[in-house]
DNA sequence: GGGATACTTGCGCGTTTGCGCAAGTAATGT
DNA sequence: ACATTACTTGCGCAAACGCGCAAGTATCCC
């Protein structure tokens, strides 16, 4: 037995929480939108966003320990792009409810 | 001119995180899920999810100020709904990308 | 190997978050 | 008025977050 009221689905709920917490800052919103279009790479999204590398790249790390996204190394630059088409579908539906 | 590379739609974006950020957390996600079935009051949210009755009007603070749930009060009981059925619908869009 | 470019990681700092607990407000009943 | 029930708010603290900056790793070219 539990003890505890509702935990059952606890991981499951663990998880959904780590995606929108992903989804819950501007700039990765920001990151979202640009890849929208296809892959970039980190200085591409940097630019994009407008801020330092090193602080895109913990962006994409939350981004992508959330699953949100992938990486591609080609030669020496790392290309970012969308794991998920729901990701899109996800953000959209929340720009509509901010109205 | 702004200066800084996207900052058009920076309000929106700004909106969205913060209905993510409400999103963000397990017994918040919770909430929603009791909520679904209609409005409850805040001691029996409380104990549906399991936590202290402050702790769960600090919450629902945080779920209200984003606009997702609305609160309605009966003599001294306040019993809160979901604001717009969009809401569950994204939560289920997350759950289905956390796999 | 040496140097340049592209990205990641570690560190320090100020801010925010979630929590428990005490105190405050609001409405009902006696 | 007093007590009771129902909820909110303030406070203090530990943990997590976002950021800038320096240092580290990886890849390519000469």
């Amino acid at each position: 037995m539990t003890g505890a009221p509702i935990a059952l689905g606890e991981p499951e709920r663990q998880r959904s929480a780590v995606i929108a917490r992903a989804l819950s800052d501007p700039k990765r919103l920001c990151v979202l939108e640009s890849l929208a279009d296809g892959e970039r790479s980190v200085s591409d999204l940097s630019r994009d966003v407008g801020c330092q590398v090193p602080n895109m790249s913990q962006h994409l790390a939350v981004l992508r320990s959330a699953g949100l996204v992938t990486a591609r190394r080609d030669g020496s630059t790392v290309y970012y792009r969308l794991s998920d088409a729901r990701v899109l579908e996800a953000y959209r539906l929340i720009k509509a409810i901010a109205g």
